[in-house]
DNA sequence: GGTGCAGTTCAAGCGGTCTTGAACTATATG
DNA sequence: CATATAGTTCAAGACCGCTTGAACTGCACC
């Protein structure tokens, strides 16, 4: 039940403790930031990575590591971990100013390619691993013998099941994707100014 | 990221090792049992509330927690909890046999129930928060004034995307709901006699 | 009442993940 | 080359949820 009643951040939004000094970010990120941490956690990411995407996105300009260090109270070596996951999803990007010496990460406003990245990746391995175990286990009580045909029965129920499951995530992906690219397009404006790798 | 490579159980499913002794289930039910927990894991759930199911599911005839315990190696009072879990969740049932004395647990076949659960009940809680703080955030940075107006406007694009995600998700269920449907005749199998409550 | 067993509750411990912080590498600059 | 600053790695530890096991309740039977 992870990321069921989660704690982080601040009370309720409104609430007036503000018992963390969370650098020099406005409280009214510091809300979205979290927000989008809770919603990133539950997909089963890190918090951290949707906070950092998120800071990233509503600032639009690219920051530095340090930078982001500061604003969400990070350690170094955690943003430069995160920000290489974040990386390699391809949910931010890294530039080189031309006249700067430093990195600086910017949101890819592509955050569809974050969830379909969940969705694609862990069904990969894992519907897989699942199908294997139950055909296995299939494979096993057939083997076995003596084994009550109803049970079996119940067993090849359980892969079907499955298999329907799977088809179902595998159309919500598709929908998920048809229904957020044309949000899509109102997404690209083509604020952050990136140039080279 | 909770679920994504785990070890739990055996490990490929063939592989001779047999370090646990688990209870006196037959190992293809073993198998069976872990890879349904490792689904519910993914789903967000406990691990065990999967493989109670399962068991129930495949002996298909109600169980005593102290069968549960034995078969499935777990202690007394967590098999009481997942059961209540399960029970409340109405996943399975608790039936009492006319001569007998003790609770029986059955599984109820409706798996999409769970998944249901798992969507509506989180959405429920979860989404409406995410939505509030959002809204909450953009309350606040208007006020605060002197918020650069195209900060706001990536904070509203992120309000709207939450909510194409949402939609999304009620698609899912809804799609996921009438594509099993089909299967669930299938289950409707009477295997389990339940009377009373 | 007393005994025994089924079932519940919950503090304490365990196990696994995430974060930290220090050591290390890389790169720019004088 | 020395120095400084940016960035990476990873072992140690913080943290958090799950499970355990013992104490407790409830119920049946003698």
């Amino acid at each position: 039940m992870k990321g069921y009643l989660w704690t982080g951040g601040h009370g309720s939004p409104g609430s007036p403790d503000a018992p963390v000094i969370e650098g020099r970010l406005a409280p009214w990120e510091a809300i979205a930031v979290d927000a989008v941490g809770n919603v990133i956690e539950f997909w089963g990411f890190k918090r951290n990575q949707g906070r950092v995407w998120a800071l990233l996105y509503l600032r639009g300009e690219p920051l530095t590591a340090g930078e982001i260090e500061r604003e969400l109270d990070l350690s170094k070596g955690g943003v430069s971990m995160l920000l290489r996951d974040l990386e390699r999803w391809g949910v931010i990007q890294r530039v080189r100013l031309p006249q700067d010496t430093v990195w600086r990460y910017g949101a890819e406003t592509d955050l569809v390619r974050m969830v379909r990245h969940v969705i694609e990746e862990r069904e990969a391995g894992f519907v897989a691993r699942i199908r294997a175990d139950l055909s296995e286990a299939r494979r096993l009580a057939e083997m076995a013998g003596e084994v009550p045909s109803e049970r079996l029965e119940r067993l090849e129920k359980m892969a079907t099941l499955a298999e329907h499951v799977e088809r179902a995530l595998r159309l919500f992906i598709k929908t998920s994707r048809l229904d957020v690219s044309g949000v899509l397009a109102v997404f690209r404006d083509g604020a952050s100014r990136r140039n080279e790798r």
